[in-house]
DNA sequence: CAGGCATGCCTG
DNA sequence: CAGGCATGCCTG
């Protein structure tokens, strides 16, 4: 067993991210920086067994997390900068599925620990996975509960309230031992009304809200009996993403569609008949628990319908705010054997706004490039834009052409993570090279199973986009 | 005493009043028909003292109100139809003044009866004017309420449980005997989104949310002392006008402006020291109450200050719906001395929105009329569109914007390897598939570092970087 | 169901 | 503070 320790607070605060935060891009920072309780001055034990691999990258997306997430970061407060942030996690998370089966991952406490830094391992409650939930199921629907409410819940002990601020589950996708994945059926046509539309390119699910979305799910080894499916959403932007993600005050209020619900605060709401609403006693982060069932014979997925009760817009509520919904598959105890994310945005018309957001990710398109600059107007723009000019090379912006859409999303994953991958300081990134020459050489002694390595390899380099696309596509 | 039988039904449905509603107008209707349950088969009884007089226009008017608002009756459906009956009624309102005072009214009690006909004079609980007010001041502002809710409040006995749909008050504009009036004072200038703003042409308010809005009030003579002015918001349009007009739950449920406010629930608030908030037993009307007083020496009039607390696009509020604010003079049995009433758009933008309405109601102008559609730039425009169409996606280009120079030029790199590799004939990709796995094999064995290296340097052979440098400058 | 408006809010 | 976008919803 190897054990790896850090400071969450160290990953942010010292020597080369805080440089990377100097220069022209400061400015723009404005960080809000909270001073977080719960983490200072405790270390992250992550332990990690003989079998349990990472590569470099892996480490390195979830220190990302870390870093993002933590209550002791500096969170970005501008916009441009957050999408950066967050839209890459969501990217890393949704490409991680096959990247996720290199790893062997044995201990599912300290895996959970290692993607939530943010509840630290304390005497008392050392083992909180956020993953884990409470037996919870009376919600109480009736009481309203003010939005942007900091309130304890009030049975909280005293002990636990320390930490009881919402957490920050995992949002990682990992497959897992039982290859745990998730997809959406092929659109047959797509409306601008449409209720529902997955785009791949942004892997992001535009749906209606309160109308019914089929959510496909798999194994790809039988799980134990009695596991479940946990839907729950957070919030995508580190600074919302420690608020419980809730139905507004107007939907959770109104008779409309709750007539007899169970939960009306809930945002996600699941068609199973056995469907199970769950309040985490210390988080408050709410979810929907369904049971995970075998595919019928002759079917590779499960379908399992889903709503959502509120607009992404909704004053109030989630107020505009991006969510993604995280899937875990969970054994009796609470232990979570894989997760799959996808963002989601609750709107009145999927489709056109599907397109729109879609459109607006590829930006400047061939019409706007200019092959001879032009002069009048632009010469202006270029000369004001002569002045920005003297940052340092890293923060000149480039423009690169690419045909076709695949190696265009598969270059936008790559431009994300390089640009990410700038914010690590060196002292992590130098304990993590040690790290994976640790690594290696067990590789080397061990010969664990080749082909796994191999693949691994092959994919480093620029494996195929189609692989990285096979779940989604069936 | 005379006395005047007639059955709500009857109104709608016999002689001149549907009438009223034949000819062209009527295939606008759609009209819906609620069977009322509570009106059915009771007969209102308006008793008349011989000084009580009342002209045919009057009683016209009333039947309308009656007829469009009662339970019993035909509720318009279409826009249209509706505003030209509401603003009728607020037009009818506005010059009503003079109108009004063509009466003699000497019995409050049957006057508020005659403008409610809603609220039957059953034994139990004869005088029920909309106007005389409960002593009400508890109000239960924690209790969210659904909007659209029907359910009665729980403390109503069951008699008059029949009736606790919300009446409506009038709205009818009455000087009284003290002259009462209320205005605006002159605007200084006039933003997009000055705090408010009177228009005069619409009779309409136009003010922003949450901000303080200087009403001005008179009376011609001094009233009895502690004379009071209630201001209660009701819906404009027959559809609505019986719904209680409350905040929604968002602002009635948030802390903000509810800190410690005794009634978060009311829409009007008056900044007066002595502001006492209502909430009628019955009907569930809220108001506020305040002091009436005298102008200060030499001033005609008294400003109070006060403030909406909603949009009138609110969701699971007003939700869009127009109201207006109903004045009441009234002494201290409730009696009222006075009405005036203004349309009031609780609004982000008054200065654009007074703007937009007022422009709206200026009648259609020549700059409607359809030049003949240009063609050329745009004719072309739309043809170059459709060939693009047709390139499958993969021949789509599309732009990355990448920061900082190492990573473009890495990114230039892998995206000439993908598109080169896709040009690349199967056979080959093959035949180099098998020598990429003899070579893996070896890697096994010695370190994998190398193979990054190497597998760089082959994928970066023959490339200008050169020409694909787009300085993208945001 | 698409076009387009209404309207809060963000940005410069 | 004005211009203009985002986004629910209305209308044909
Ligand atoms: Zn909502
Ligand atoms: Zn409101």
């Amino acid at each position: 067993m190897t054990s790896i320790l850090f400071d969450p607070e160290q990953i942010i605060l010292d020597g080369e991210s805080s440089a990377y935060f100097n220069g022209s891009v400061i400015e723009q920072f404005k960080g809000e920086y909270i001073p977080s309780s719960s983490a200072t001055g405790q270390d992250l034990a992550i332990k990690m067994g003989s079998n349990e691999t990472a590569t470099f990258e892996y480490l390195w997306k979830n220190m990302r997390e870390i870093a993002g997430q933590s209550n002791g970061g500096l969170l970005p407060q501008r916009d441009n900068i957050d999408s950066e942030l967050y839209v890459n996690e969501t990217e890393s998370a949704a490409t991680g599925t096959n990247d996720m089966e290199r790893f062997q991952i044995n201990s599912q406490d300290s895996m959970a620990e290692f993607l939530n830094p943010i509840i630290p391992a304390t005497g008392q409650n050392h083992v909180m996975s956020p993953d884990s939930h409470s037996q919870t199921t009376d919600i109480s629907s009736t009481t309203p509960s003010p939005y942007h409410s900091q309130t304890m819940s009030p049975n909280v002990p005293i002990s636990s309230q320390m930490h009881s601020s919402p957490t920050v589950p995992s949002s990682a996708s990992y497959s897992g031992d039982y290859g745990f994945e998730i997809s959406f059926q092929q659109q047959s046509k797509e409306t601008k009304s449409t209720t529902w539309t997955y785009s791949e390119m942004l892997r992001k699910l535009f749906v209606r809200m309160a109308t019914t979305c089929p959510i496909r799910f798999k194994t790809a080894r039988t799980p134990p009996p009695n596991t479940v499916i946990r839907a729950m959403p957070i919030y995508m932007k580190p600074e919302h993403v420690r608020e419980v993600v809730k139905r507004c005050p107007n939907h959770a209020t109104t008779k409309e569609y709750n007539e007899n619900h169970p939960a009306p605060e809930h945002l996600v709401r699941c068609e199973h008949k056995l469907a199970r609403y769950e309040e985490h006693d210390y988080t408050g982060r709410q979810s929907v628990v369904l049971p995970h069932e075998q595919p019928q014979p002759g079917a590779e997925w499960v379908t399992n319908l889903f709503q959502f009760m509120c607009f992404s817009s909704c004053v109030g509520g989630l107020n505009r705010r991006p969510i993604q919904v995280i899937f875990t598959l969970e054994d009796t105890q609470g232990n979570v054997l894989g997760r799959q994310a996808v963002e989601v945005r609750i709107c009145a018309c999927p489709g056109r706004d599907r397109r729109a957001d879609e459109k607006a990710t590829e930006p400047v398109t061939a019409h706007k490039r200019p092959h001879t600059p032009r002069m009048g107007m632009n010469t202006e723009v270029s000369t004001s834009f002569g002045t920005k000019r003297k940052r340092n090379s890293d923060d000149e912006v480039f423009t690169l052409t690419i045909k076709g859409r695949e190696n265009f999303e598969m270059l936008c994953r790559l431009r994300d993570s390089l640009e990410l991958s700038s914010m690590i300081p060196q002292q992590q990134v130098d304990s993590y090279k040690r790290q994976q020459n640790d690594y290696n050489k067990q590789l080397e002694v061990v010969a664990v199973e080749k082909t796994k390595v191999r693949n691994a390899t092959t994919t480093s380099r620029g494996r195929t986009v189609k692989n990285e696309y096979q779940f989604f596509n069936e």
